[in-house]
DNA sequence: AAGCATATGTCATACGTATGATGTTGTCAA
DNA sequence: TTGACAACATCATACGTATGACATATGCTT
């Protein structure tokens, strides 16, 4: 390693020096602990010989003292997926806000996450964590993340959880496609087996019941997240004798999938096949025509779970979970089923 | 500030005790400076020790020491892009590779910039820089970022650069159009005044020229990188009195836009009306028919951004600047000129 | 004038690590 | 036997900050 920090070393003792004071007294105007012990004229006069020779505290040292940094890791699956991009996005504005840096961790490979916990809370004392669809191995040592985690949109025990209203916003969707008539609803499914989406196949099974109507294998199929394995699965639900007049997707990369083969097999949607997503992202801008989905405010999630965040890193209580709610947002991808 | 690092504190100290040598001995062998002077056998005690008390290495106190952290900070416009998102996404596991820790900012206000790096720089005492479509504001001290910055698609006097070939893209994606026949072509271009962009537009107008075309002022428009502003700037074009037959977009975002308008009036995409998109991530995949398009390898060129930036930070020579080829994927969205 | 509270500063130390300088052995050649 | 040298380990210190424990000065009360 060559780079040093040689060439900026502008130090309190340094400003000390100049301004005629001690180096305690520079640290307590910027520690802002100077009411009291520091005359307003000195704090003047420290600010602004501090500024003048480009003085910033150096954060190794105050994190070495007061053995507490200002980053938290941001821990999601993927960047790339536009949900999860939104939620960082949101968070991240926060998080400058309070003055925190966001460090992020994507883990598509479930088995590094514990590993990188560790660390980062170690080796680089994170202070906090936002833990974001993602759930923590059993294995890890939860008294690590108690008083320092927020899990959202998942659940642990112990842990504070910012949810969706995930029950809500399916049997929204389940709604609007049943009162145009539907009954012959198809669910692509996530592979990806966490609470949220386990969530969305229960209320999907358990809408259908309630109305009589029976599970049918054939209307279920899972994908991973992603267009192309999407577009498989959608040929398979397809493909089912009794074809489907309508699909609900438990994300809207999985209506990508379904828009494709749909197109293959010349279905027009909504006319002959209604879909109904869910996110309400970008892609449901994007895909034509306009998906009806259920949308995710996901900057405003990604902004809350940061205040949550911090209300949990500045209190010794335990902090409550929140719930957001979600609301359909329909568009131009569901209409009345085919006679 | 309640939360203290008091949980944890196995020091180098505590297993130096266990293991019956001094903190200096545990120093060194974790610092991988113990060839010739930490006997192997001591050095397995102590590793052993540290694994069973559970030690990691303070980075506060070794940044205190050493002067220079592990963190390196990614700077991007906007999340929520996908293209910036893949970007993020190769340079972040690149990153942990060489077990740095990546803090991300976003600029969607220029304003902040400055600060940002100001206080990143000293503050957190962040090693190095990847600037990623951003360029640094004119006023800023230029010393700070030599020798610790790498510039992505986009240039600055100093400083090293990863390219990407814009240029040969353009031509591609121009030669394309023209040699399927079409002369009308219109330039949905971005309202961000960077290199990169301006770079397509002067190709464009170029490869007119030297097809005797003339340059219509009412076959360009100016739109933010987001699909609504997109889609007034495409029915701006598409409003023409001579409707082009082409059309050339600085970003797949806006081909979104594209898409809209052409639904809107009712153009068949490429029956009609053609279009080149430049990105070729998700919403290339996304669009239907699937878009022709300047596919950029975002992925490797987060990795690439981040090997490069490896090699500044341990150098005291100048780093060459490099430049990453692009192809033109042809899709399904061009096809010859209407009649 | 003595006593005391208040206002303003400074001292000294600890945080955990890395490393040049300085021992302490043991081995080998002369 | 002694001096030289390698191999191994430790000592002491510095990095820059924050803060409880002191020190000093000023004004006010009795």
């Amino acid at each position: 390693m060559v780079r040093g920090n040689d060439r900026w070393s502008v130090t309190s003792i340094d400003v000390a020096r100049h301004a005629g004071v001690s180096q305690s007294t520079v640290s307590l105007v910027f520690a802002g602990k100077a009411e009291g012990r520091v005359s307003p004229l000195t704090q003047q006069k420290v600010l602004r010989i501090a500024e003048e020779l480009g003085y910033r505290p150096n954060i190794a040292a105050r994190t070495l003292r007061l053995g507490h940094t200002n980053i938290i890791a941001f821990v999601i699956p993927d960047v790339t997926n536009p949900f999860f991009a939104a939620v960082l996005k949101g968070a991240e504005q926060a998080a400058r806000a309070h003055d925190y840096a966001v460090i992020l961790v994507s883990t598509d490979n479930d088995q590094a996450w514990q590993g990188v916990v560790m660390d980062a809370l170690t080796t680089h004392s994170i202070e906090g964590f936002v833990l974001c669809a993602v759930r923590p191995p059993d294995n890890l040592d939860l008294s690590l993340l108690r008083g320092r985690a927020l899990i959202v949109d998942d659940t642990y025990p112990d842990l504070t959880a910012l949810q969706l209203d995930i029950a809500g916003g399916t049997q929204a969707a389940m709604q609007h496609l049943i009162e145009l008539g539907h009954r012959k609803i198809a669910h692509l499914a996530s592979r990806r087996d966490t609470a949220t989406f386990r969530l969305r196949g229960m209320i999907y099974e358990q809408t259908l019941s309630q109305l009589g109507e029976p599970i049918r294998a054939e209307y279920t199929a899972q994908a991973a997240l992603e267009p192309e394995d999407a577009l498989q699965a959608a040929r398979q639900l397809l493909q089912a004798t009794d074809i489907p007049t309508a699909i609900f997707c438990d994300d809207d990369l999985l209506a990508i999938g379904v828009y494709k083969a749909a197109r293959e097999m010349e279905l027009a949607i909504p006319g002959q096949l209604s879909v109904v997503g869910f996110g309400g992202g970008l892609i449901a801008q994007t895909l034509a025509p306009d998906l009806t989905t259920v949308a995710i405010p996901a900057g405003r999630l990604g902004e809350q779970a940061l205040e949550i965040l911090y209300t949990i890193l500045n209190t010794t209580q335990p902090v409550a979970s929140a719930l957001m709610p979600l609301q359909l947002r329909i568009g131009d991808s569901t209409a009345l089923p085919r006679p």
